[in-house]
Order: C-alpha cells, then sequence, then structure tokens
RNA sequence: GGGCCUUUAGCUCAAUGGUUAGAGCAGGGGACUCAUAAUCCCUUGGUUCCGGGUUCGAAUCCCGGAGGGCCUACCA
C-alpha cells in the first residue's frame, strides 16, 4: 500500500500566522487524521518558506542577520501547529541543508539537460513584491499601483526556465487525470490558463540584488527565485524517503493554484523526471464579519488568541463544520458562537454530562449492561447504521461539513432517545421490568455517545478522548471497528461530571 | 473583449430531469426536569433572481437578461 503523503503550503514567514494559516492546517489534518483512522500509511508535511526579499528586507529593518530573523519567527508557526493539534510528522524549512541540497541538485540536472537557459531581461520591477512588471499592471493615470512600491526600470541578466516545453503534456496530463485538481472546477481555470502560450519561468535573481537565497549551483552570483525554492519542499523533506513520492495531496489555498502549484510545480517535476502530485486540493478564503481579512483595520482573528478563549477543538469543529471545501466562506464570532452553544455545548456536551450524571444516580456510577433491546433502542441503533453509512463516505469526498452535520444528527437522535425513555422515570420505580429497562437505556444512551464521538474524532481529536475517558474507556487502535455497536463500555466505571464546552461568559 | 462560477426560507446551505423543493439555526407554540437556562415534540416561513424555450414532467437542460464573485486578454 502506497503512504498517503500529504502536505500543505508552507508559510512565508514574513508576518505572524492568522486565521487562514489556521485553517489550511486544520483541513489538512482532519484529512490525515481521517485516512489514518481509515488505515491508511499516512506522512504529513507543513513548513516554513524562509527565503527572499521581503524576508531579508525585514531582517534588515531590525538590524539581524536574516536567519536570525527566520529562526525568531519560524517558531511562531511551528507552535501555531501544536496549539491546533496539528499531527504532522515533519516540519520543513527552506533554510534547512537537507532542502538546500535537493534544490540544488534539481537546478544542476535542469542546466545538465539544457532545460535552463540565460538571458538578459528589461522591465519595470517592483521591490516590494520581487516582481517585473507588465503595462497591464500599471493604474488608468500611468502611475503604479500603491501595492508595487517604488518601481524602477532594470535590465538584468537572468536564467529562464523552459516551461513552454511541456505545455501540451501539462493539459493532457490534467485531461487525463480527472482528480489532479480538487475541486474538479477549477481544473476549468488551469486549462484556460494554459490555452494561451505559457512564458518561460524566471528563476533565479542577481545575489547583488538578492542575497537571502539559495545559490544556483552552476552560477553562484545568482540565488534562485520563489518557485524552485518553495514548491521544492514537497519534494526535498522526502527525498530519502522511499515510498513517498509522488504526494497523494497539496492542499493550498486557490489564490496559489494558478499558476504556481497546477503549473509550474507539475512542469518542473516532469522536466526533472519526477512523478507529479497525484492531487492538489484548492481551498477557500476566509473572510471575517463579512469582510476581507486585514491586519490594518483590524478586521483580523488571532488563532493563537481564539484557542486561549475558546479551546483548540472549538475551533478546529468551526472550521470544518462552517466552511464547504473550497469554497469561500465567513468567520463571524455570532455564527461561531451559534455553531458553539448549539452543537458543541448544548447538544454533545450536555449529553455528556446528563449521561454521567444519569449514571452516577441511576447506576452507581457504573455502566450497565443492556436487557433485552425494545423498539426505541433498535430504532437508534437503526439510525446509527445510516449515519455511519452516510457520514463515512462524506469524509472521504472531504465534505466534512456535511458529515459533521449528519454526525450530530445522531447526537440530536440520541438526545431523542433519552427523553423517550425518560431514565429519571424509570429511576423512582421498583419494578423490575422498569429496572430493566432502566439499565438498558443507561448502557444504550452512553454506547450511542461513544459512537457518535468516534465520528468526531479526526475534528475534535481531544474532546473525543475526553469523552472517552470520562466513559472509562480507552479506545483501540482500529477506528472503523470503534464504529461498531456493541455495548462494550458495560461495567465501565464513569466520571462524575463533564464540562466539555462550557458557555462562554457573556461579555459586559 | 473572452471564459468560468454563483443566485433556493430571515441567515447558512441541501436536493442522479421524476411524489407535496428539504435540513440546521433564527421565529412561534407546547412538553419535560437527568442535564451546561439544557433537552424533546409540533409549527410559521418559498414567484427556486427575471423572461422565454425543450420535455409527459425543470431548482435542475437550452437561449436571453440582471445581480454577485473569480480567472484571463487586449487597447491605450
Amino acid at each position: 500500500m502506497k503512504t498517503f503523503y500529504i502536505t500543505t503550503a508552507i508559510d512565508y514567514v514574513n508576518g505572524s500566522p492568522h486565521l487562514g494559516h489556521a485553517y489550511e492546517k486544520v483541513l489538512t489534518d482532519v484529512i490525515a487524521r481521517f485516512r489514518r483512522m481509515m488505515g491508511d500509511e499516512v506522512y504529513f508535511l507543513t513548513g516554513t518558506d524562509e527565503h527572499g526579499q521581503k524576508i531579508q528586507q525585514s531582517a534588515r529593518a531590525r538590524g539581524v542577520e536574516p536567519q536570525a530573523f527566520v529562526d525568531q519567527i519560524a517558531p511562531e508557526f511551528q507552535q501555531l501547529c501544536a496549539r491546533l493539534g496539528i499531527s504532522n510528522d515533519d516540519f520543513i524549512r527552506t533554510t534547512e541543508p537537507r532542502h538546500q541540497r535537493v534544490v540544488s541538485q534539481l537546478l544542476q540536472q535542469l542546466f545538465d539537460k539544457g532545460e535552463i537557459y540565460r538571458a538578459e531581461y528589461q522591465g519595470y520591477y517592483s521591490t516590494r513584491q520581487e516582481q517585473f512588471l507588465q503595462e497591464k499592471d500599471r493604474n488608468e493615470d500611468g502611475t503604479w499601483p500603491e501595492i508595487f512600491g517604488e518601481v524602477t526600470q532594470i535590465t538584468e541578466s537572468n536564467y529562464f526556465f523552459k516551461l513552454g516545453a511541456y505545455q501540451q503534456w501539462l493539459i493532457d496530463h490534467i485531461k487525463s487525470h480527472p482528480d489532479f485538481i480538487f475541486p474538479r472546477y477549477r481544473a476549468k481555470q488551469v486549462l484556460e490558463f494554459l490555452s494561451e502560450p505559457l512564458n518561460d519561468l524566471c528563476i533565479s535573481r542577481p545575489k547583488d540584488r538578492l542575497a537571502w537565497g539559495i545559490p544556483l549551483p552552476f552560477d553562484p552570483d545568482f540565488v534562485t527565485y520563489v518557485w524552485f525554492d518553495a514548491l521544492t519542499n514537497y519534494y526535498s523533506a522526502v527525498a530519502d524517503k522511499p515510498g513517498l513520492w509522488p504526494a497523494s495531496f497539496h492542499v493550498i489555498g486557490k489564490d496559489i493554484l494558478v499558476p504556481p502549484h497546477a503549473v509550474y510545480w507539475p512542469i518542473m517535476l516532469q522536466a526533472c523526471g519526477l512523478a507529479a502530485p497525484q492531487s492538489i486540493l484548492a481551498h477557500g478564503w476566509w473572510s471575517i464579519n463579512g469582510a476581507k481579512m486585514s491586519k490594518s483595520t483590524g478586521n483580523f482573528v488571532d488563532p493563537i488568541e481564539f484557542v486561549d478563549q475558546f479551546g483548540v477543538d472549538a475551533l478546529r469543529y468551526f472550521l470544518i463544520r462552517e466552511m464547504s471545501v473550497g469554497q469561500d466562506s465567513d468567520f463571524s464570532m455570532e455564527q461561531f458562537l451559534v455553531r458553539y452553544n448549539s452543537e458543541l455545548a448544548n447538544n454533545l456536551g450536555n449529553l455528556v454530562n446528563r449521561t454521567l450524571n444519569m449514571t452516577n444516580r441511576f447506576a452507581d456510577a457504573s455502566i450497565p449492561s443492556p436487557g433485552e433491546l425494545g423498539e426505541a433502542e433498535k430504532s437508534l441503533q437503526q439510525a446509527w447504521s445510516q449515519t455511519r453509512e452516510e457520514v463515512l463516505p462524506l469524509f472521504e469526498k472531504f465534505q466534512f461539513n456535511m458529515g459533521l452535520e449528519k454526525a450530530l444528527q445522531f447526537v440530536t437522535a440520541t438526545n431523542a432517545y433519552i427523553e423517550q425513555r425518560a431514565p429519571w422515570k424509570l429511576g423512582k420505580s421498583e419494578a423490575p421490568a422498569d429496572q430493566a429497562l432502566l439499565r438498558t437505556s443507561l448502557a444504550t444512551m452512553a454506547e450511542a455517545l461513544r459512537l457518535g464521538a468516534t465520528l468526531l474524532q479526526a475534528v475534535t481529536p481531544g474532546s473525543v478522548d475526553k469523552i472517552r475517558g470520562v466513559l472509562g474507556y480507552t479506545a483501540t487502535a482500529d477506528w472503523p471497528s470503534e464504529l461498531n455497536w456493541d455495548y462494550r463500555l458495560s461495567g465501565n466505571p464513569v466520571a462524575k461530571e463533564c464540562i466539555l464546552f462550557p458557555r462562554p461568559e457573556k461579555k459586559p
């Protein structure tokens, strides 16, 4: 079986992590965890992109060496991963020797093959954007848009990669691999881009203009520029690990699908004689309160602060529950609180607590064995097998929002089952039949809770472990069998209480 | 200019061309007391953006238009 190798985009360390960074990592983590649970061998990579002009400038502004600067910022992103419960197997930094070595090798290989050539280039250059500008980039009045900062006309010699030679190959590849780009409708955008002739890709910067980069192995006066450095991380991290390449999934934002990931990267690999990734998953963007995220206007969510306030699983749950993968979505405190209160606190959290409470009160804190199952139990079991049947395929297709909705519907069904049996009434009866039904209902609610929680494991792993803990249960490594309704909790001691998702304090 | 996507309940979204267009939340009413003011039940709410067409039958397919979003080119 091939290892399921999945990556996030690497983050440029010129600023602090925001909600978008957090989402991409959580989404990728949920996929990675789900694949592991389904029995796949998974390798999960994330990391940071640490070269380039902006970092060189930021370092200079602070009067430190670029390396010292990135050594200071990179841990912020590693801490973000830790705080978000990200289960990555590796974290690559593009300043690491293992990465630089592979980048050099690939560049040398392509140069030797004649895929890279040197040419003069003259044009307008934006320092801030690290790019040459086209006439079309100008404003109507001939000035350059503010985002480019200072624009100067320069001539320089650079190295170019022959992208165009592989254009038809890529078009054929995309057409013959319908799963290459997810969601599929985005492949159209790529093909649209490829309907025009590709320009060769400038892959270098002269060292006197940009020193902070990986030197070209065949010309020490130049460093390689963004794409050959950044994209290569996916391969460099596993170049010495057999069986991982090609990647199963690159999870990226929709903004870097075209052209880098869907055009440059597969062509780079093809030119190097390496296989293209199996699939690229382009996710959408979060707006905040209906407007674009922006630090300067304060329309901004700090994921770390958020986790501190509400807990990591609450954030993970919201991000995955709210967004349809590939689409854009909006983040607002109002919507978050709706999800948090109604789904996590009231529906699930309260089920946990009432189950514990009743088991304590009516069964001496030990989950009973069920007696003969009645219609109510059979009906709930039926609801479970349907839920299980529906949710797994949804998760397989990354429709986590819909899968979670179904899973929570089962939690609702469990709450409804409890109302129907009303164990608090049975508990007041001395009749043996009522006592037996009481035991059955306590066993059933605990079992249903365990099963419903199991479906949430990839999204809210910590909370699911807590639920198991208060039910006196430790899960096996065989996740699919964890989904079997078999009353395996019988005899387990339960905790006294558990407020999983406390209702947030009302703000004054 | 070319292309792609999108518009369904107050909000967020579902519905291989096939019963009466469905959920969640919000709103209204009721029940219950094990529980985190919780839970459960019932319920109001629709010109499926508009106008044509194809079809026995259209939210769905086709044409035109409007709103919103995105990609891309050219002219200067």
